[in-house]
This record gives structure tokens, C-alpha cells and sequence, in this order.
DNA sequence: CTTTTGATTGAATAACCAGTCAATTAAAAA
DNA sequence: TTTTTAATTGACTGGTTATTCAATCAAAAG
């Protein structure tokens, strides 16, 4: 008798997790195109023949791992808003969880996928429509509302909501992408991005 | 009789301008991997064995594009040093020209190049040589003395001068690929960011 | 130890693309 | 118009990599 359904399950889910991760490592570092199926094979210590038994293609692997960093980004950005406090806090509470996670390892990662699918072109069709799609909601669309309201508040100085936002999500972005050339160099303080609004 | 030696030259200059141009085009949006040659010779209207003519390789040209951002990047930081004021006056000047050339359209290309160049593994030795070499002077690097000169005179915060360093060129970085991901948005006022240093 | 089943491998194939080169074209001047 | 020379073209070659698939392996249970 051969294993049970539940043991080869488990061996499936966690095989396709390493590919994942392997993926994540390496599309990361390299981008997407420059990947090869062996150099993930490779990274996660298998035949590139079992990369294609678990997933279509590369695009498919990638797709996965952008819609992930996408889940990723909503959730933080949710947990933020049910924090207690003034908007300016929960924003500062946002970019503390961030810059957490960025000394961490595998969020920034999923942050410097997210960059890339956002960025170039030569990515699946099939990631593209996801970040052009109506509910895929942009983390400087979710920022604008917060910053509206710190603005009624008075806590937040007037000027341009947007701009403010897509001042502060590019500032994030720098640091994550600083964050993959220098990996030693310290992540600063939330208060330093914190000052943009004051 | 053929053309002289004049004219000949000046097509040949004119025609490597074209094609790299149209490399800085392609590049930026797709990355030097993802790029292929046809791309580059379609954008710059002409065969794609013309483009060997002038060129050794797509590394070659992907290298002296590096190699010309290196150079703007220097020459904006070594103007900046030539204008009269305190540090942080500047900084605020050179913040200015940087967004300012954000807003018209070739250096910012440039900036994405570099980005990648010291972003991606997939790029060549050459380049990587050169980014690693000692004359190659980091901005951060440029941008310490000037921010501890200013902290001496108490017009700049007292931080530790590399973590401002990093979170200055961060945020000019996020700005460079906002504006690709969004290229109408409109670039933030230079304050905004020198905000930080205070 | 044998059987069963699905995970796993890597040789084989197919598609793509960098880079080459023989042939063509275009411009200038005789 | 003809000649000369260098720019320009695009069919072709070689190497690389994505993807397939027939064969093998490994674990569980009788």
C-alpha cells in the first residue's frame, strides 16, 4: 500500500512551499527573467523536472508570489487602521511594522517582488491584470483616506494628500530597495519618514 | 567616392547615440535580461545587425549606460558642492535639480539604470567591478561629510550621519520608481524631504 | 519481501535569442 | 552614369534554457 492521501498532502504542500521560497529567494536577487527553473531547483535542493511537476511554469511561480505580497500588503495596511489611535499613529504604527519585518527577511522580500511587478514589463500577462484589476488596491489609495482625516485633525499639515502619500510609500520602496544592496545598513527610525506629515 | 571620413563619423556617432537611447528606453522598463536585442533595434529603427555593427553585445551597451549614470550622478553631486550657502542649502539645491531632471525625462532613466545595475545579480562583471571599485564614489558616501559639516553648525539634526545619508538617497531612489509605476505623478517639493534633516 | 502509488529524476526535445556574415544599399564624387 | 566605400540588412548558426515525459525511487501496508 502506498502512503495515505493526508501523507502525500503534506509532502505536496511542503515541497511546493520550498519551491516557493527558493523562488522568492532568487527572483528577488536576479528578477524574473534572468531566473533560470534550475537556478530555483538548485536553491531548493531538487530536479527542476519536480519544479514543473508542482507549478505550470516560472510565470505561474512568480504570479503566486506577487499575489502573496499583495495579500501581505493589505494586511498590514488593515491591521493598521484597526489600531487604536489618531491617524498619524496608526501610520506610524504601519511603518514600524514594516521596518520590523524589513530586518526580519522574508516580508521584504515579498516587498522587492511586489517592486518589480510593479515596475517592469516584462512580466506575466496574467500580473499585470492583477495590478490593474479594481480590487487590487494600491497602498497609496489606502493611504489617502488616513492622511484626509490626520489633515481634519490637524495632526497632519496641509498639502496634497497623494502627493504625501506617494511621498511616503516611495520612501518605503527606497528603503526596502536599499535595504537588498546594503543588507547591513540600519533601518532608520519610524519617526525620521514620520516627519514628512508634520 | 564614398563619403569622407567626416561623414562617416558623424552617422556613426549618431547611430550609436540612437541605439543607445533607444537601450536606455527598453532597459529601464524591462530590465537588461529581459531585453532583447530586436527590442533595442525596433525602438531605434534599425536592424538588429546594425546594432552589432556599433556594439560588441547587449552587456557592452548596458555597461556604458551605466557608466554614464555614474557620470551624471557625480557631476550633479560635484555642482552641488561648487554652490554657495550651508550644507543643508546644499542638499536643498541639489534635491532641487535632482527633481527637477525627474521631471523631464532622460536623467531619470539614467537613475533607474543604476538602480538596477547595483539592484540586480543578473547584470555583468563589468559592472559590477565598477560599482564595486574605488573610484566609484557611492552618493550616500558623497553625502556624509557634507551632513556632519551641517550637524557642526546645528542646522542638521544629531543622527547618525550614515543612517540620514541612507534614508535621504532612499527616498530619491522610492521617488525614481514611483515616477516610472506612475510617471504623472507629480514629484513632492524639495522641503518635503529635507524635512528629515531637521 | 512484495505490491502499490505517487513523488522524483534527468535525458530528450523544442523554442528562443544572441551574435555572425555574405549580400545589398546609399551617398558622394568623378 | 559609374565607381568606391562604408553603412545597413536579415537569413543563418550555435548555444542556452524552458518544458516534457518515460523511467526510477521510496514509503507504507499487507
Amino acid at each position: 500500500m502506498p502512503r495515505s492521501r493526508e501523507q502525500n498532502l503534506e509532502i505536496r504542500n511542503q515541497r511546493s512551499e520550498d519551491i516557493l521560497h527558493a523562488a522568492l529567494n532568487v527572483f528577488s536577487r536576479r528578477g524574473m527573467v534572468a531566473t533560470k527553473i534550475s537556478d530555483i531547483a538548485k536553491e531548493a535542493h531538487l530536479s527542476h523536472g519536480l519544479v514543473y511537476h508542482y507549478f505550470a511554469s516560472k510565470e505561474e511561480i512568480f504570479t503566486r508570489l506577487v499575489r502573496r505580497a499583495a495579500d501581505s500588503s493589505v494586511q498590514i495596511i488593515e491591521q493598521s487602521q484597526l489600531q487604536a489611535g489618531t491617524p498619524l499613529a496608526k501610520i506610524k504604527w504601519m511603518t514600524e511594522q514594516i521596518f520590523q519585518s524589513f530586518s526580519e527577511g522574508q516580508y521584504i522580500l515579498l516587498f522587492l517582488i511586489m517592486i518589480q511587478a510593479s515596475t517592469s514589463d516584462a512580466v506575466p500577462d496574467e500580473v499585470k491584470q492583477l495590478l490593474s484589476s479594481p480590487e487590487f488596491k494600491s497602498p497609496v489609495s489606502c493611504l489617502v483616506p488616513l492622511i484626509v482625516e490626520g489633515q481634519q485633525r490637524q495632526e497632519i499639515i496641509q498639502q496634497d494628500p497623494v502627493q504625501l502619500a506617494v511621498a511616503y510609500y516611495a520612501f518605503i520602496q527606497g528603503l526596502a530597495i536599499n535595504k537588498l544592496q546594503w543588507p547591513q545598513a540600519p533601518v532608520p527610525d519610524a519617526e525620521l519618514i514620520i516627519k514628512m506629515f508634520k
